[in-house]
DNA sequence: GCAACCTTGACAAGAAATTGTGAAGGTTTG
DNA sequence: CAAACCTTCACAATTTCTTGTCAAGGTTGC
């Protein structure tokens, strides 16, 4: 199946396509004569990219790292590192008050 | 720390690091007044964060969704779902020519 | 209490990503 | 061989994201 084709499939343009396939979410082999060749499972990976990027609300280069977050294992590295450090840092209860309780304690201030 | 002092410190601007901060790239607790107090690892993942957007090339939202493809299971079962998919066919040897044997073959074919 | 900073929210400027379209040419299929 | 499709490339329209800025008000620390 060829790119225009495919393209109504899944509901799409053949130009996406080509784009998505540019950032690697799909990788359809070419025929002798440099045509894309969509077979079953090119097409359910168009059509699974499209699901997600509506499902995530991300743009398609957003999905393409997100792969890459799960196959590069250097890129992996650094986002657990990230992920790490941006938890709530070393401050354990009492190193900051609640806001609302603050809050509150303040407006009981005023109001006495 | 405050958020200027922050912005100052990892070279960004505090309107940035609000901006990361919303999309769960960097978590800072508060203060009892509400204001966001940056300690020793609120400011390494900021510029870490930073650090990767250059380093990958993607945007503050990719990269958020990067981390999402690392903790969130469903997010990460998805996604190996579409690598696995996008990885070419079924298609052995054979399936498709090679585009530039091919392509010689013709040259050839043409020059005789 | 006052200066300097912060908060959220909204609007708008700017940059970047996404998508369309056309040109020049090659492939496929009947 | 001819119609219909495809290729890549480049440019442009669009949309979205990113960033700045302002307003109205609250916090902090001297």
């Amino acid at each position: 199946m060829r790119v225009g084709d495919a393209a109504r499939q899944v509901g799409t343009s053949a130009r996406m396509l080509r784009y998505a396939e540019q950032l690697g979410l799909v990788n359809p082999p070419r025929t002798g004569g440099g045509y894309r060749h969509y077979g079953e499972r090119d097409l359910r990976a168009a059509a699974l990219a499209l699901e997600l990027q509506a499902r995530y609300g991300v743009t398609p280069a957003a999905l393409a790292f997100g792969l890459r977050a799960l196959e590069d294992p250097e890129a992996a590295g650094s986002l657990r590192r990230l992920a790490a450090l941006r938890a709530t840092g070393p401050s354990g209860p009492g190193t900051a008050l609640d806001f609302e309780t603050a809050k509150a304690r303040r407006l009981l201030r005023l109001a006495s």
